[in-house]
DNA sequence: CGCAAGTACCTTTTT
DNA sequence: GGTACTTGCG
């Protein structure tokens, strides 16, 4: 098979760009993954170079896993030798193998968000500080932030009381993170590069292993991320870096839109290609998503062309209420099915906040149609799985205080709050770990005397470190299956959780994630299970999203990010949801939330619903809402109207409006497009923002590069086409 | 210490 | 409207 056969000459000079530094800036649908595939294959068997020596980043795991099986069909050679995950995975092995060179301890565990959260209220109380004026969630988010930069506690600054109490949480954050030999998400990535900075012979050592790297989705990249392909790439500089700028959403987790701009100032030698065909989206799909993103100021322009058909504009739908906006959405699905229009599989609905996905719900589940939620209770989230992992992570590494804590009281052994308070005080003044405390209570009973603790607490304290002890020695011994069953029972979490009123569900979870463990069982004892938890620890639930689905997707606009449906559904397209109220009076924000907006459409194949709804309840009050600024971005000719009805089977006449709209468009194009560029004698130039017709001429609107918006029939204005 | 009921709180997106 | 945390009682 030629790699090289089924590209065009864009997507070839992507891929057969192998040698030095290469940006691809690549528009949606416009056969990024494929190009990238097509990439590594093209080294491993074109080029002959040794898997091994091939590094690619992606953002998911699930990208990770999707890019392995298409290697595989294209690569016969096994492309097992390939380093391939998200940075966060390959930071974590890298830190595993190499790590202890700069302190990291080799049974490290990975604590998530809600550990992290613990922890952070952990280090208030620690400072006498009251959670409710310090809100733990700003913490965390600073604390983040800071991180994703490389900067320290004491690179923050500590000015004002509030900055010197962040910097002050996040100083003992650091050092409980550290007492427990414990690494958040973004420790992975700052460590890497800490320890690529410090030793140099190790940085020398995956210097000259990685020949070519690829980073995917790089405008999602934060600082770090950045420095550390500019570390690892440093010896050979074949780094190809692919991404979408408008498709940047996700600058509040400290993604750097600069790194795809610094980029060329690093690499002044970079090639840089553009894709710019879509093969995804019908025309008319393609014109009203290219309006929208062009309002955008802080953009490159980019020119997007498809040879797809026509097709319908996409339609705008104004609901009364919520509900409504929910029940439209069921009843167009299933007459589109019943049309044999579609398969409900082909159907997605995108929404902004996961608050919005409760009303959707409920409609499917009256209807009795099947559906998909992508991020619903996340199923690593649940309590159930946090605790088992917890366990398993305390065997790993008992050290761990949020796991410990956790669990030491579940099921309930007698050990509240108090004596934890006590046991937290005691292990500090002796110097010790928790978990080395309860050792050292369980040895000698005689030392509990120091502790204010009744002798049943100290019973209790003891019999957790022996039942603890006894497991830790037991999984030096079997695979992770037999471990993972004797934490369960020897524990007394089945009998516990299998007791509650939901019980059975929550055991089935459990089940779940013993499932899960499945994929490690033929490991050694104690490797299984640092693979386990590594794994658990890294994956999200866009990852479990089923291949082909065979029911309606419920998703946010965040996880649609690399995915396309024939048919898109989004709903809420209202001010103060997108864009959300909390982004309205920042234009950066605002931009962020126009990209979002950009992406959603932009993942549909045939046909795009943007739904509103008059009247919304936020929080049990209700709210009337103004349409999406956004909506405006789209003119008139792009747009078909579907009103709101009384009766659910009138809904479909939206549909023969956006048909007739299609047709009628065809008769008298006009004569600039949204989204084009053009020049005018006074103000410069600026891109169309609008266009409509009125009796005999068109209005024209346009923003000018540091002039603003103007207004202009077209027939007195002096535009040219650029 | 554990549980039940009540309260205050919030609400963006997630590797 | 739901949850996470607090309070009060057994």
């Amino acid at each position: 098979m030629d790699i090289l056969a089924e590209l065009n000459p864009a997507q070839k000079a992507a891929v057969e760009a192998i040698n030095g530094p290469v940006l691809i800036l690549a528009g949606p649908g416009s056969g990024k993954t494929r190009v990238i595939t097509h990439r590594v294959a093209y080294l491993i068997r074109v080029v002959g170079v040794n898997p091994r020596r091939i590094m690619a980043v992606t953002f998911t795991n699930k990208a990770a896993r999707e890019m392995e099986e298409r290697l595989n069909q294209l690569v016969s050679a096994s492309v097992k030798d390939l380093t391939l995950g998200t940075f966060h995975a390959i930071c974590a092995r890298i830190l595993r193998l190499d790590g202890q060179a700069i302190g990291v301890d080799k049974k490290f565990v990975i604590y998530d968000d809600d550990d992290q959260i613990a922890l952070i209220k952990r280090s208030l109380q620690d400072l006498a500080l009251d959670p409710k004026q310090f809100a733990p969630r700003a913490l965390q988010s600073v604390i983040s932030s800071a991180k994703s930069q490389m900067l320290g506690p004491a690179d923050l600054p500590g000015k004002s009381y509030f900055e010197e109490v962040t910097r002050r949480v996040y100083e003992r954050y650091q050092e409980l993170l550290a007492a427990s030999s414990a690494l958040d998400f973004d420790d992975l990535l700052m460590r890497t590069v800490l320890l690529f900075r410090k030793q140099k012979d190790i940085l020398a050592k995956y210097q000259a292993r990685y020949l070519h790297i690829q980073v995917d989705e790089f405008q999602d990249t934060n600082l770090v991320q950045y420095e550390l392909i500019k570390l690892l790439a440093g010896k050979y500089r074949n780094i190809c870096v692919v991404g979408d700028p408008d498709q940047s959403i996700y600058s509040w987790r400290s993604a750097d839109i600069r790194n795809i701009l610094n980029f060329e100032k690093d690499f002044p030698d970079a090639r840089v290609v553009l894709l710019e065909q879509n093969y995804r989206s019908t025309q008319l799909i393609l014109d009203a998503a290219t309006c929208i993103i062009s309002a955008n100021r802080q953009r490159k322009p980019k020119d997007l062309w498809t040879k797809n058909e026509k097709g319908l504009p996409p339609l705008l739908i104004e609901t009364y209420s919520e509900d409504e906006e929910a029940r439209f959405v069921v009843n167009e699905i299933d007459n589109l099915v019943r049309a044999g229009e579609v398969r409900s599989g082909d159907c997605a609905v995108m929404f902004r906040t996961n608050a919005q996905s409760r009303v959707l719900e409920e409609a499917f589940i009256r209807y009795g149609m099947p559906y998909k939620l992508v991020a619903g209770t996340r199923f690593y989230e649940r309590r159930e799985v946090k605790d088992v992992i917890a366990y398993l992570r305390l065997i790993q590494n008992p050290n761990d205080t949020v796991s410990l804590m956790r669990v030491i009281n579940v099921p309930q052994r007698g050990i509240g709050e108090r004596s934890l308070d006590e046991l937290t005080r005691w292990s500090r003044e002796q110097g010790v770990s928790e978990y080395q405390a309860l050792r050292l209570l369980a040895e000698s009973a005689d030392s509990g005397a120091e502790m204010p603790l009744s002798a049943r607490t100290v019973k209790a304290l003891a019999g957790f470190a022996v039942m603890l002890e006894r497991l830790i020695e037991r999984s030096r011994e079997v695979d992770i299956m037999v471990l993972f069953d004797l934490v369960v029972e020897g524990s007394g979490y089945k009998q516990y959780i299998t007791g509650l009123i939901d019980g059975e569900e929550r055991w089935e979870n459990v089940q779940e994630l013993r499932g899960v463990a499945q994929d490690y069982k033929d490991l050694k004892p104690g490797e299984g299970l640092t693979a386990l938890l590594e794994g658990v620890a890294l994956v999200s639930d866009v990852d479990s999203l089923p291949e082909k689905q065979e029911t309606v997707t419920l998703i946010t606009l965040h996880q649609a990010k690399g995915l396309e449906f024939p048919v898109v559904f989004i709903v809420g397209m209202e001010e103060g949801i997108i864009p959300h109220y909390k982004s309205i009076d920042d234009p950066a924000q605002l931009e962020e939330e126009r990209r979002l907006c950009y992406v959603g459409i932009t993942r549909a194949k045939r046909k795009v619903y943007l739904v509103r709804a008059f009247r919304r309840h936020l929080m049990g009050s209700s709210a009337v809402n103004k349409p999406s600024r956004f909506l405006l971005d789209i003119p008139e000719h792009l747009l078909a109207r579907g009103g709101v009805r009384e009766k659910e089977d009138e809904w479909s006449s939206a549909s023969i409006d956006a048909t007739e709209k299609a047709i009628k468009s065809d008769e008298d194009l006009p004569v600039v497009k949204a989204g084009e560029h053009v020049r005018h004698d006074q103000f410069g130039e600026g891109v169309v923002v609008n266009y409509h017709k009125v009796k005999n001429d068109a209005e024209v609107v346009v923003a000018f590069d540091g002039v603003g918006v103007k207004r202009f029939l077209l027939s007195f204005a002096k535009i040219d086409k650029v």
